[in-house]
This record gives C-alpha cells, structure tokens and sequence, in this order.
DNA sequence: AAAACATTTCTATATTTATCGAAATGATAA
DNA sequence: TTATCATTTCGATAAATATAGAAATGTTTT
C-alpha cells in the first residue's frame, strides 16, 4: 500500500503536477522547469526527487544538464495506470496552457550564460 | 486542477485509502469503519469528509447511523477514472485482506448497545 | 588547473495535516 | 419529553510538507 500512497502523494501536489503535464510535452532539465514554474530551483529539485522516488520520473545526463522524462516503460502497474489517466486530465486547465506554452519557446541554451 | 488535486490528496492518506477499499465492499456506517481502522470516530469522521469533499463518497441516513458508499455514480471524469483503478489495486494488500475480512464479521448492530 | 554553472544538499521556517478527547448536534426510542 | 447514542464539530498538539537561501557537489569549458 505505501507504494501507492506514495505515488499519489506525488501526483498531489500542483508544482509536481504542473511537472508531469510539462513532461508529458517533452522532457526538461531543472532550470527549463524553474524557469516555467517561477519557484526556487532548489525547491524544483526537491520536486524532481519525490517523483523520482516515486518512480514517476526518471533522469539522464545531458552535457551539464540533468534531462528529467516520465517513466513511461516502467514495470510499476499502479503508475502504468496512472500516466495514461494523467495524460487525458489537465489538458484544458488555464495553468497547465500556459506552462506548455510558455515551454515552447523555453530552451536551456537561453537560459544559460555560457 | 485543483479539483484534480483534492482527489488525488484525499486518496492520499493511508487510513482513507482503506476506508475506499472497504467500501468497495459494501457500504459501511462511521461506527464500523472506526472498529476496523481502530482509531478514534472523530478521526475517522474527518476522514470521511474529506473523501466526501472530493465527491468520492456520498452519505446517506439509516436510521441512527450515517451509511457511507462510493460515487460511482458521478460525472466527474477524474473519479470515474480512478475508481476503476482502485478497483483493481491493493487487492492483495495485507491490511486491506485483513481489513475486508475483520468487515465480513463487523455489524453495526453488534457495536451498538441497544 | 581554474572558472563557470547546473544541480543537489543543508538549514531553517511557515503552513498543512492527522490525530485525539471533549463538547455539541441531531435523531431515534422509550 | 427525556434519555440514548451515532455522528460531527471544536480545540489543541504533534508530525509532515513546501518553500527559500546558502553552501556543497560535480561536470564542462577554457
């Protein structure tokens, strides 16, 4: 049961739903989504942890960035049952909009300073 | 999404996580569902309104009690998503098989004393 | 090797939440 | 109507959680 629990706390927070949405759109580093969620990058890190922990996320090294992308070929049933759930939901909600929006023209490369 | 949210929070704890399971099996008065869970009926009462905020349970009087059931009736989409699932998860979960079968024997006129 | 910088970890704080016991409520039964 | 009793509400408390800023980490680039 705590393996459930634990991926529903997950999803029940709006910052970390508001994540998922835009990971469904494509994957992120940190700072695309700090930039899209105007909140503390520390605060988003520790976001990305809880997904991760609740096996909803997964991450992978790209150059200096760390790329988060939904676990979708997980083995966990009770989150295979979920993304697809969540891909249906939100799409009409104003916020979720205008995250999606705003992350098409976000690009880490602008972001950075280098 | 903040009726998303509240769904999935409400669904988030452990102590109503096993309040829908049991009633999956079948409607369920305050005072049996205290017996089961074995916490105090305050509690369990504020559990109960939670869940009914989210419009995943509704009430309905039976003479002294307060008879609580699953809406599997409603039109909310995210419900009538979830509850299917729900239907199908923790079935095999140690304390919900505990739980279902301590209910199979609970009667509420036997934890009344009249 | 040093500088730059994305990310994570640490520390602290404010808010939310689960919990209980007691009091209040409301309806049933005598 | 009075007593009974299931349920809800209230008040208080302890635990969990979201958040930010600063420090630490680790990797890339010069």
């Amino acid at each position: 049961m705590d393996e459930v629990l634990k991926i529903l706390k997950a999803l029940s927070d709006k910052n970390r739903m508001r994540i998922v949405k835009m990971l469904q759109q494509r994957s992120c580093c940190v700072c695309e989504l700090t930039s899209v969620l105007s909140i503390a990058n520390s605060t988003v890190s520790s976001h990305l942890s809880i997904l991760k922990e609740a096996g909803i996320i997964e991450d992978v090294k790209d150059g200096k960035w760390v790329d988060y992308y939904l676990n979708t070929r997980t083995n966990n049933a009770f989150i295979n049952g979920m993304l697809p759930l969540l891909a249906f939901w939100l799409n009409n909600d104003e916020q979720v909009k205008a995250d999606l929006q705003k992350l098409k023209t976000t690009n880490r490369l602008d972001l950075c300073k280098m």
